[in-house]
DNA sequence: TGCTTAGCTTACGTTTGCGTCAACGTCCAG
DNA sequence: CTGGACGTTGACGCAAACGTAAGCTAAGCA
């Protein structure tokens, strides 16, 4: 079963801002290691180099250490949510693509919409699943206690 | 995410009887082939002979072929019944396996009744997890939404 | 100089539940 | 004799997301 174990950790949610044109880079801690993300966030180093691997992040190099942007950073946020809400990696490597085309802004938006759309009558899906399974195997503990009590009185 | 695909076929629920001590043998068609009980639970000849390199069932051969006793289909009945409430089928091996030691009946069927509430706790965790992602989900397709509506006004 | 911290790459291992060939054997109807 | 239907045993493939070494580098500091 998915959903499995930490769901914890940081769960920081989604703002607008996190769909903007491009983040205001002109702050000023702008330049993070590989080890400040993964402490912000919660993640491994292996996961991080994980998702670069996947194309998901591409940070820039200072030499061989890895130098990540406020971009790369916002890019990581939208991995990390798109993981919460059930969005396989390609799926979200798919929707970070189509927002770098930015062919207009509003296209990809709309894309992103209907698969947001489309999750959530997934994971609605799901959820009378696992009510159904619920129901199951409630009325199976029911049967089973029965039995039980039939037993342990016959040989009490 | 789990629970995917196919929750549909064969949800024959489980009845007291599925417990009982040694399904009684003596009726007439007590044996299958691996194509009858494959029609029967709507799976495939491969699924029940990965169950079988699996120890979760152990048909008799005549000659080369296999050949199902209702023991055999009882099991299969609770293998698939275990699967539909979301146990592995490790954690389903494990039951069957006491329930075969049959030390006194009444210690298994506690056994199986604490997997049970425990089964049944995961679940509702599940549940609540995905209830989390859809409050996620809904909340960012209004805040997308709501920037596509700007965006278009802006665009005219 | 030696230790610690932080980072790097490469690459195999893990888990779950079968799907999908490949290459044959067997038996029955036509 | 031939073509299906039904069955057999391998054995590789896959998807997802990293974990887990193994072995190396470079900087900082005591």
């Amino acid at each position: 079963m998915a959903q499995d174990k930490q769901s914890i950790a940081q769960a920081s949610a989604i703002a607008a801002d996190d769909f903007a044109p491009d983040g205001d880079d002109t702050g000023r801690s702008n330049l993070f290691t590989i080890g400040d993300l993964a402490r912000e966030f919660g993640v491994t180093l292996r996961t991080l180099r994980f998702y670069e691997d996947k194309d998901l992040i591409t940070p820039q190099r200072d030499g061989l250490n890895r130098l990540y942007t406020r971009r790369d950073r916002a890019r990581l946020k939208l991995v990390l949510m798109g993981k919460r809400v059930g969005f396989s990696l390609n799926e979200i490597k798919d929707m970070l693509d189509l927002y770098d085309l930015r062919d207009g802004q509003v296209m990809q938006l709309k894309v992103a919409l209907g698969k947001f759309n489309e999750q959530i009558a997934l994971l609605e899906r799901q959820k009378k699943d696992i009510e159904q399974a619920l129901t199951e195997l409630r009325r199976t503990v029911s049967v089973v206690g029965g039995l039980l009590k039939e037993k342990e009185q016959a040989a009490g």
